[in-house]
DNA sequence: CAGTTTAGCGTCCGATCGTTCGGACGCTAA
DNA sequence: TTAGCGTCCGAACGATCGGACGCTAAACTG
């Protein structure tokens, strides 16, 4: 009846788990990530998933880790040939808004809508996703004070409690980017972020 | 055993049930409020509770109502006496700062948490929420609009662009406060939120 | 070739979900 | 005094949840 699979396309049957796991948790969230909802839309059975994995928390820490594979892959990449400082800024700025735009995750920004999620809650996955988040920033940050540094920010900025100034406000574009996107469909958020971060990075 | 409550007490079990259920709903979310978690929590059977509602939908309608009516008192009308116009605009934001500061939502801002959870969805509770919202914007667009009439705000910002502009700016700070006051429990998020409305009004 | 490993299945479990139902009880009005 | 209404309860429902178990059979190892 079913077909049984090498030990080499077993790592396959995982990613392909992990890649709908991440769609999926995307829409309904890590918790509506449903072990059977999920087997079911992959035509296996609850068990031979969960075998996987061995509970629904490791599925899900290996999705938040996916979904970070998938930020860094569709966002931090598109900024590596750029040079240090304000350029690499801009162009992580431009790729964090385009990977917006573009609606990588089918339920907008994974990682926004798991810190909604669980940022309540205690426990791994809230660690993992503030992990994830955190590095995210710190690459930010350390772009943003290499261009301080260098005196290519606009506004004076050249102390660190500036540099995490900027960082706020870079985030709540990105925030208010996503929320625009997601609840009023409205595409001309998308300019009015560009705007916003063209007003903090210097035009 | 327990006692029976009259006609009028009724009312009074209704509200009761409202009070915790926007509690719950802002941690544990509008689906994470569960009829039997809220029935135990206030003493009472789940069909005693859900006959004041007759479904889970209707309740969650209901507690987006109760918290939109939370949300007016505790950051609307506190700038009612104010100056309309730039004033009135001040006043706001820094109520809502101040909301957020004061976690007048055990679980943070409940409206952010729930449009997180229920933009992707369709039905009565995501336009409920989006519409609560909408008014929001809408009071906040009004004074943008009338400071920018009076010219009263900073880099000649006159146009309707303009203020949707800063609209957006605006929803930005306070949702980069959301997170960095949950996720990160960040105090110091406050400062800067209040300088980044600084900024964006004029100082 | 035989022996081990293991991916995946089928089945079952206890808990909990939202919801329905009949009835017990207190209150109000006739 | 009593009929009726509304509030709330206890029990039960079908569905679904995460998870545990033993099994089969293909793939790997020697």
């Amino acid at each position: 009846m079913s077909p049984r699979r090498s030990a080499t396309e077993a790592r396959n049957t995982r990613s392909v788990i992990l890649d709908r796991g991440v769609h999926v948790a995307s829409v309904e969230g890590l918790e509506g990530l449903t072990i059977g909802r999920l087997a079911t839309d992959l035509g296996m059975s609850k068990s031979g998933l969960l075998g996987h994995f061995g509970s629904k928390e490791v599925l899900q820490l290996a999705v938040v880790d996916t979904a970070a594979g998938v930020f860094v892959h569709e966002v931090s990449d598109r900024a590596t040939g750029v040079e240090p400082g304000l350029p690499r800024l801009r162009a992580l700025c431009e790729a964090w808004i385009s990977y917006m735009e573009r609606g990588v995750f089918p339920g907008g920004c994974f990682f926004t809508a798991a810190v909604a999620e669980f940022d309540d809650r205690e426990g791994p996955v809230r660690e993992a996703v503030a992990r994830m988040i955190g590095l995210w920033r710190r690459d930010l940050t350390f772009q943003i004070r290499l261009a301080a540094n260098a005196g290519q920010l606009p506004g004076g900025i050249t102390t660190d409690t500036d540099a995490d100034q900027l960082m706020f406000e870079l985030y709540g574009v990105m925030l208010s980017l996503n929320h625009s996107l997601r609840l009023d469909r409205d595409r001309a958020a998308v300019d009015r972020a560009r705007r916003a971060v063209a007003r903090l990075l210097g035009a």
